[in-house]
RNA sequence: CGUCGCUGCCGGACGGCCGCGUCGCGGUUCGCCGCGCCGAGGAAAGUCCGGGCUCCGCAGGGUAUGGUGGCUGGCAAAUCCAGCCGUCUCGCGUGGCGGCGGGAUAGGGACAGUGCAACAGAAAACAAACCGCCUCGGUGGCUUCGGUCACCGAGGUAAGGGCGAAACGGUGGGGUAAGAGCCCACCGCGGACGUCGCAAGACGGACGGCACGGCAAACCCCACCAGGAGCAAGCCUAGAACGUGGAAAGGCGCGACCCGCGCCAUUCGAUCCACAGGUCAGGCGCACGAUCCCUUCCGGCAACGGCGGGGACGAGAGAAAUGGCCGUCCAGGCCGUCCGUCACCAUGCGGCCGGUUGGACAGGACCCGGCUUAUAGGCAGCCCCCGCAC
RNA sequence: CGGGGCGUAGCUCAGCUUGGCUAGAGCGCUACGUUCGGGACGUAGAGGUCGCAGGUUCAAAUCCUGUCGCCCCGA
């Protein structure tokens, strides 16, 4: 199994942040919030999963806790979910600083916290329509 | 032996699997793949100082502003480091000084000026009379007619009382109506000058005759230092645009001000305002340097410096890479158990087995030197003489 | 990278300029009064290491230095 985690996998531009964010496609849990978007490559393909972490300093002022936590978020997408998110866009955004030796708990609401996500609907409150710009709503997998 | 304190150092090692970043080599279906090297700290932190580097045409003069404040040395430099001096303080010692040892120290100037000192107290800064003490005058009482007491007034007096953080030298004697550096001795204070020291200063001291109180981490004065910005500095390459309307005689260049200097412009219009248009592109800067480690000799009390020899290149990326799982070792802690060593006990040392913990503070963003702060545990040295044993 | 500000009673703040007289105000809290009871009102009272550590001074919330925490600007 590929578990390799490399350039392409990651969310690199402010413009990529920016799609996902304004998906509205998101669950949140006590300590952080996933959203979601999908995405397909130019011959409709399926493309590789994207990760993209946010970690502010309002978190932690621990340069060293908030690189910790993006480490470990990261360890997770690579070791077990990066298959079964394929064609997605993944934005993690931590809330609050989860306790120290709380690492197989925050797994596990990561994994709540995506099935959670991939159920919700593009959003409740639908931007007026002939508005956006002609983007094509996804499709849980 | 342990502990406290101070100083310095270390702050896990090796290996396996999966994974990440720069670079190099090879391959490639141009998506990427394979192999190899290297890949966070003593504080990378706070950003408190000082530099390097880069640009601002020149860094020139004055003012302002800010900083520094014993001396000498060290360093590229410093609010850093070392040594020394003064002051304060603690301990030892002495009859008392001198002395010895430790600690602290932002430590120029209070005869340039302005200002501050609550409460208490008579009085708080060119001194001053509340009580007291003394003299003189007046009135009254008593009288042994010498005086004495009370009150009022005019003066003298800083020895005594009490206040305070601080009261215009201290002690003793002379002196006086009572007193006073008024005079004298010793001490303190100021101090021309001399000797020693590179210097801060140290020692001696004619003489003065008490005058000169405290606070400048109050304003301030003096001396010295500082041009400004910061790698988003800045340089190069590629690409887009190089238009419209209005105001306009001076504007801009250093961003506190003035002077000096320079540049642009004066209706074909510098510059300013509004609109329109462009920009989240790439490379260099960017890591071989006041570099790091080991070392012979020399200079210095030391900080440190000099000549020489050997060895090492150790992150540099774009919001930014070191992680996860496991094994062995190693290290320490705690508990339990057993054995050995010294003649014995205690302590200590060494060894065996079982269980638990892999630990603290903490992650580079142009780079260095220092400072400060955080830090589980361990090692070494010094100090102390607190505890235990002999 | 550069710059600025704040920390005082449970809460929101004043006092810092020019150190001392006194750490103060409002809300809240406690007790009593008033009311049949509550609120409002009245009277009395409690409550503060002035973020922390040093220093200057006779004396520091105030001045100086260091440090910790929080907030805000500019590029």
């Amino acid at each position: 199994m590929d578990q390799g985690f490399q350039p392409h996998q990651r969310l690199r531009t402010g413009r990529d942040y920016g799609r996902v964010m304004h998906k509205q496609q998101k669950a949140a849990g006590r300590h952080l919030v996933v959203l979601l978007a999908p995405r397909r490559l130019k011959g409709g393909a399926i493309a590789p999963a994207r990760l993209g972490i946010m970690v502010s300093t309002k978190v932690s002022k621990l340069a060293v806790r908030r690189h910790q936590l993006k480490r470990w978020v990261r360890e997770l997408f690579r070791t077990e979910l990066q298959h079964d998110l394929a064609g997605w866009d993944v934005c993690v955004l931590f809330r609050s600083d989860p306790p120290a030796d709380g690492r197989k708990r925050l797994d596990d609401d990561i994994r709540a916290l995506l099935r959670k996500a991939l159920v919700a609907n593009d959003g409740p409150r639908r931007p007026r329509p002939g508005n956006s710009p002609g983007k094509a709503p996804g499709k849980a997998p």
